[in-house]
DNA sequence: TAGCCAATTGAAAACTTCTTCAAGTCCCAC
DNA sequence: GTGGGACTTGAAGAAGTTTTCAATTGGCTA
């Protein structure tokens, strides 16, 4: 049996786990962005940024063209904005049905050393 | 800011990116079921089920009862169905479109034992 | 209550992934 | 062709996750 697609599955949602990752995919869901753009809108260095666009790239999930001197990135299906979407509806309706999940996240706030 | 909420997606996904806990969630979408229905159905070891059913209890994405002797597991919301469609088609026309892998596919599909 | 089955937990070892830093490529302007 | 900016790469250590095994809990039934 070669990659089982339950395994795909698994591999393509760990691309998605990572903060940095995901808000590249949120800033590129409006539209292709030079790395410059992404870097502005993400606080992480270039060196880091660049090795999670090298993730995302791999998975395929991206694509990354060079225009001059600069390189622009973009989703390489617009499937993945609606992913995106179905996680945030998720994640908003888990955190609304959760009440302590929350209450102790608004804690977690007021007791921060 | 709390927990931001790119940072909860990104935990989000990271907890649906393991195979185990993919074939649980996929077992699931029909309905809920004892552990010893998921453990017929997944190739892994008692105790390794335990810890991974444990990582999606833990993030709120199933529930456990106790019935008698067993416990039965079931998904927490009905969205977590649409999102493993969602990446379902994501991932077949990423596949698709990456024709290598798709011939890779096809020819297990034929050799199979 | 003793023994058994179902499931879970704790903890250590094995494995992956993340961050960081120095070095490298590519392109453009001088 | 030298210098500089934009980005990428390699590699090493730090951090996190997964697996495994032994020990444990909870509920039944003899």
């Amino acid at each position: 049996m070669p990659v089982p697609l339950y395994q795909a599955k698994a591999e393509f949602f760990r691309t998605l786990g990572h903060p940095v990752r995901i808000r590249v995919l949120e800033l590129l869901q409006d539209g292709p962005l030079p790395v410059r753009d992404l870097l502005a809108g993400i606080e992480v260095e270039a060196s880091n940024l660049s090795q999670q666009l090298a993730v995302l790239r791999r998975a395929g999930i991206v694509t990354s063209t060079r225009e001059g001197s600069t390189v622009v990135y973009a989703l390489s299906s617009k499937d993945v904005a609606d992913l995106l979407r179905a996680a945030r509806r998720i994640l908003t309706d888990m955190i609304a049905g959760q009440g302590e999940l929350l209450a102790e996240l608004r804690e977690a706030e007021h007791t921060r050393p």
